[in-house]
DNA sequence: ATATCTGCAAACAATTTGCCGACCA
DNA sequence: TGGTCGGCAAATTGTTTGCAGATAT
């Protein structure tokens, strides 16, 4: 466990977040994990690999979809990040050093809202218990509408635009 | 002139429960309708499209995959059916007449487990609240292994076989 | 040095759809 | 009879993978 201490010869500002983890956990750290890394670090929402691609290739276009199916999969069996499924057929990744949370989906504008609730994680403990089993898991997904009644568009969920 | 005879000329000793939905929202009742209808009223579980394909083609097939697709989509827009995802790639589905329901998935075997809790709507309501919207739907799943949960801080009780 | 990446395109799996004959209302 | 529906296979979409060259350690 040696550290390259600072000589700036390649302008390497800082390390990413997620860059940090990912060495943490040995992975061999090539300029485009880093870039997705930084990516990911940067995202304050939950990304699927098509969005996480555009971004990637604006900063630096040296990189494939490929690549980031292998690399999301990857940090996913390490433990960096955790694949959701909001439906809409692609998967969408969230870091889990953010913490765990669940979401609130707004049904009119498709917004994500994270959150914590400590009464449902009891909840849901007691519920498992009732049924014989032990929580190794849970998913929670809150469909809500913002306060006054509007004319929600009918049609099923394909949140595109 | 009617005739609502008690002869049997066609031999259709009594409509489905999913039938019955199916003519109820005005849908045109054919032969494979009627044949994923039944299958969905005898399962108990959740079957995937590949499924119902196979349980209707046993008893007929004069079917094809492309028409459960569009049959199963097609009673999800009438509200009959309910997509669900429980991870694996493949959407499963769900009658809505079986009254609203969570699901606890058994890690170890697969099996999936119907439950109800009125403490948790109680909590899901006030979370929506608390973020200020308004509860529109949910999603809950718990995903757990038997075995005892309980306070034994001994040895790891082994899954019974 | 060398085991591990990456890009590319072909392979895959789940689901959709165009075309046209078959069928229900 | 007219408008829908169903079968078949080709088309789409999201994701994986084999290969050969590029890289990190």
């Amino acid at each position: 466990m040696h550290s390259h201490d600072r000589h700036a010869e390649t302008a390497r500002p800082d390390p990413s977040r997620i860059e940090r983890l990912c060495v943490e956990r040995g992975l061999k750290m090539t300029g485009q994990r880093r870039l997705i890394a930084r990516v990911l670090s940067e995202a304050e929402d939950h990304p699927d690999v098509e969005e996480l691609y555009r971004r990637a290739a604006a900063l630096d276009d040296r990189i494939s979809v490929a690549t980031v199916y292998r690399t999301v999969r990857l940090l996913e069996e390490k433990g960096i990040l955790e694949r959701r499924d909001f439906g809409g057929g692609r998967a969408r990744y969230d870091p889990t050093d953010r913490g765990h949370h669940h979401h609130l989906i707004d049904v009119d504008t498709g917004r994500v809202i994270e959150f914590e609730d400590a009464e449902f994680e009891k909840v849901a403990r007691a519920i498992a218990e009732r049924l014989g089993f032990s929580l190794v898991g849970q998913r929670l997904e809150l469909f809500g509408r913002k306060g006054a009644p509007a004319p929600a568009p009918r049609g099923r969920t394909k949140p595109k635009a």
